[in-house]
DNA sequence: AATGCTACCAACCGCTTGTCG
DNA sequence: GCGACAAGCGGTTGGTAGCAT
């Protein structure tokens, strides 16, 4: 398919974002609302391409996101949730209202990668990313070119940070994030699962359709299609949807720990049905379920 | 004080996926 | 069915902070 046109083009702005650009850019998609993003930029009066703009709204500016450490709880479902999903990022955020994947996956990398590799002895690699084992996680596969830059420590738009930095291995704090839509599963009584195809954000229509959810779908068809059968009840769209104001009951910032322990067992749940009565599994599906 | 090294994270890059004409 | 475009995703890079020497 045809790749959007690259970013780098003479004159766009690279590199950490100026305050100016944020308010620039907050203050057109305040106006105008999200999408568009390739002609964004220009229209914001921005010298950056739509994905920098895209990314930098969906990880930082929008006014959705809250700011806070990584909770024991979610650093918990993180670790589970990685378990059973791999390295989707973006459905394990999807599962964690107020965390993003890019923050998540930053936060596996560099904390969880490492704490479990401790705890377990060796046996962390995801798997969908297999490093060489005796690859440090992470850092150990960035080691600096660039070496220590010490004498230039002028801060760079961050300034958020700044009184978030604990020590080593401790959860960091102010991060930008992005707020999701909480796309619940619920177990109905016949002990199905079904999703929500509404997103309870103000979403693009892109990302209403590329929404968790949908990749849940993907998932669900990457384990076979068990969508399509009725006796699976998986993904029929005719029963159970959860619609927004379901999902606003479900906390949206489900920081109790019963809640993510909550979505999590209904993760585990359905990743651990008997498939093999339904479909034929997937290497991918497979390898969900080590 | 200067330098080196590591950890962290924001941002980028390239690929994939979905939509539309 | 095909190609172009828009958007999303995950891996990787590069800059900065902080600690060690």
């Amino acid at each position: 398919m045809g790749r959007a046109p690259c970013c780098s083009k003479v004159g766009l702005h690279k590199g950490p974002w100026t305050p100016k650009e944020d308010a620039l850019l907050t203050k057109y998609i305040q106006a105008h609302g999200e999408g568009q993003w390739k002609s964004l930029p220009k229209k914001a009066g921005l010298l950056r391409c739509g994905k920098s703009c895209r990314l930098r709204w969906m990880n930082y500016l929008r006014p959705d996101i809250k700011r806070g450490n990584i909770t024991p709880e979610e650093d918990d479902l993180i670790i589970r949730m990685h378990s059973l999903l791999g390295n989707r990022w973006s459905l394990i955020a999807g599962r964690l209202p107020g965390r993003t994947d890019n923050e998540i996956k930053n936060y596996w990398n560099t904390h969880l990668c490492k704490k479990l590799k401790n705890q377990t002895g060796e046996d962390t690699e995801t798997p969908n990313s297999l490093e060489s084992p005796q690859e440090e996680p992470a850092s150990g596969s960035k080691k600096k070119k660039n070496g220590g830059k010490k004498k230039n420590k002028q801060k760079k738009n961050k300034g958020d940070k700044d009184n978030a930095e604990p020590p080593k291995t401790q959860v960091y704090l102010p991060k930008p994030i992005r707020v999701k839509a909480l796309y619940l599963p619920r177990t109905d009584s016949n002990n199905t699962y079904t999703f929500d195809s509404n997103s309870a954000s103000a979403s693009t229509n892109q990302e209403k359709e590329e929404s968790p959810l949908t990749k849940e779908s993907n998932l669900a068809s990457e384990f076979g299609n068990v969508g399509e059968s009725d006796d699976f009840g998986f993904f029929s769209e005719e029963h159970d949807l959860v619609n927004a104001s379901d999902m606003e009951c479900h906390s949206y910032f489900p920081s109790d720990h019963c809640s993510l322990q909550q979505l999590y067992e209904e993760y585990y749940h359905l990743l651990n049905m008997d498939h093999s009565q339904f479909i034929e599994m997937s290497s991918f599906g497979e390898s969900l379920l080590v």
